[in-house]
DNA sequence: GATTGACGCGAAAACGTTTTAGGGATACCA
DNA sequence: TGGTATCCCTAAAACGTTTTCGCGTCAATC
């Protein structure tokens, strides 16, 4: 492995000038700085980070939690296009990623990430309530979150309560009166979906009774085939279905053919996220488009920002903005007596 | 931070004792190592990776080498299992994952897995032709690959030859005699397939007509609308068809319906891998499962396997079974005159 | 000619571990 | 008694950097 010394001896200089050069000191005389440099390109040194680590006490390591026991978190859609372009945005800054785990150095979160001394870390698609996360989030490392905001903490997240007070102006503008919703699971996202749902509704002079909403579960086909069920066998029956994600609309849709109910013919229906799969299958899927890759990328500057200048970088909620993509999921029934 | 020797000052040794009782040495007395371990427990001690790897030269640390151009690494369902599997078995030997990108300390993969001191790579998803693969397949660093195969190196991957011989043999059961055959892009494993599809042709006496076999790209649902247009427009048709993979069905299945055809009375389709979405559309799509938690885990294993033992771990190509998904995308036509 | 300041460089300590080589007890054996 | 084996432990060097502090040189200024 060729080190530091080996330039210094091939340069004649100290190892103490050598890093000074490669490190852009500004008191090393210019020519002895470019001979220096171009000595380490020929002979391909590659500084140690372990060593750097060492004395630095930075890492240029960020680590990522991403929920692995349920498996969803990798697989999918939405994630990992946040965990991509993170991942991305980080490679550009300098900084590698690594996936914490609680196995690792310890038996937490928060042991793994000092044991790797992660100068910060990203954290999504995880139970934001378990004690394990509560304690990375309260500890002495940098965090910002996705989808979820603690105090004094920064966070990323779409403008989920614009989102779903849009959906509902849109199939109100397509007629549809009689609007249910299967939400996701109780989480600070859901709640502000909610929120611009009811918004909007009051906003419309639509009285939506309580059996229009569902509660679901994110990203789960099965759960919300059940909630499908059960909305189209009020009376009487909604004529739009506003779904948790797109993937969870791919299982109620199973449920309105074997009930022998077309989309958008007998039934109108609206996803969320606006993932490939979604403009894929037939019809096209009526959606609000989160920017994934917008998340991912601010989530990775924020952090950043927040390592760099850590004393006081802004704490903020920074919202990246989606927009509807729209398919052929919904029916404009204006003017049908239905 | 709390150290080595703030262990050794509180048990009153010295921190060279510390460590050896901490890892487990035999020269240590047992009550003193005893005492060593609580008081560590107690006060929180955590090692220092960094220094650790500085001294032993071994950072824990497997890079993980992803395609991410196209971004279909992290978000192909495929690909993501296999990575979330490896994860979890790399995790449970004690191993940290980081992703290799060029972007990194240098401007190769190679580079970049120096610079964090790599134990070892699993290379997937990503040109294998590529310079950079090469260089890193050739250098110092314990390699495993996924779906590729290099001389002199360990492999795994499914069994690509069986998985399309079988499904061609459960066509024929079902009466087809005219199957078409959609495939990959020049891979290895798109040669095992195309092998094991010959093979089966053969034995059964099949004699498929050369516009059958198409060459598409995997995972890719443009190309497959493409083909599958291509094929259905041929005289005679085709009775069933087989898809590179699931979601390349997906663009297919799109083009069938355009053209008016339903699936599986009027063309009987099969995929390849067996994804959850395969199982969540209808009608259930007939499939040859690849057992990507697997293949994940073996990788992983034998990729540690190789790291310990350097001088001679075998060097072995492992394949792993997959299995038939019957779904509903296959219609019977014995008997009938089709 | 003395003083000062700027400039360019190096010595050495430090980061937290691991590991080699050996040292002091104690016990056992001849 | 002396030798030797065994057991437990330690001193110290080493891994490859970064960074503080100070030193020498040279030019400019008084």
């Amino acid at each position: 492995m060729v080190t530091i010394k080996d330039i210094s001896k091939a340069c004649g200089v100290s190892p103490a000038t050598v890093s000074k050069a490669l490190n852009g000191y500004s008191d090393i005389g210019s020519e002895t700085a470019e001979r220096i440099r171009r000595t380490a390109q020929e002979i391909h040194y590659m500084p140690n980070a372990a060593a750097r680590q060492l004395k630095t006490n930075a890492s240029h390591n960020i680590g990522v939690v991403f929920e692995d026991e349920t498996h969803s978190g990798l697989t999918h859609e939405y994630f990992s296009q946040i965990l991509n372009s993170a991942k991305n945005e980080l490679e550009e800054l300098g900084y590698d990623i690594t996936f914490i785990s609680s196995k690792i150095g310890g038996n937490s979160f928060l042991e793994h990430c000092r044991y790797r001394k992660c100068d910060g870390v990203l954290i999504a698609s995880v139970d934001f309530h378990s004690q394990q996360v509560k304690e990375l989030v309260h500890s002495e490392i940098p965090v910002v979150t996705i989808d979820y905001s603690f105090d004094r903490h920064s966070c990323v997240m779409s403008d989920n309560n614009v989102g779903t007070y849009e959906l509902v102006r849109y199939l109100y503008r397509m007629g549809h009166r009689r609007i249910a919703y299967i939400h996701g699971e109780d989480t600070l996202v859901t709640r502000k979906r909610i929120s611009g749902f009811h918004r909007a509704c009051a906003e419309l002079g639509l009285d939506i009774p309580y059996q229009y909403v569902l509660e679901g579960t994110f990203h789960d086909p099965m759960k919300s085939r059940e909630c499908t069920r059960e909305l189209m066998s009020l009376d009487p029956r909604p004529t739009a279905i506003l779904y948790p994600d797109d993937y969870s609309y791919i299982g109620g849709r199973v449920e309105l053919e074997k009930m022998g109910l077309k989309v958008p013919n007998d039934v109108s229906v609206a996803g969320y996220d606006g993932i490939n799969l979604s403009q894929v299958i037939r019809p096209r899927l009526t959606t609000w488009y989160q920017d994934a890759v917008r998340i991912g990328q601010e989530a990775a500057k924020k952090l950043i920002d927040v390592i760099e200048k850590k004393q006081e970088a802004e704490v903020e909620e920074i919202e990246v903005h989606g927009r509807l993509i729209e398919g052929k999921s919904v029916r404009d029934i204006n003017g049908l007596n239905i």
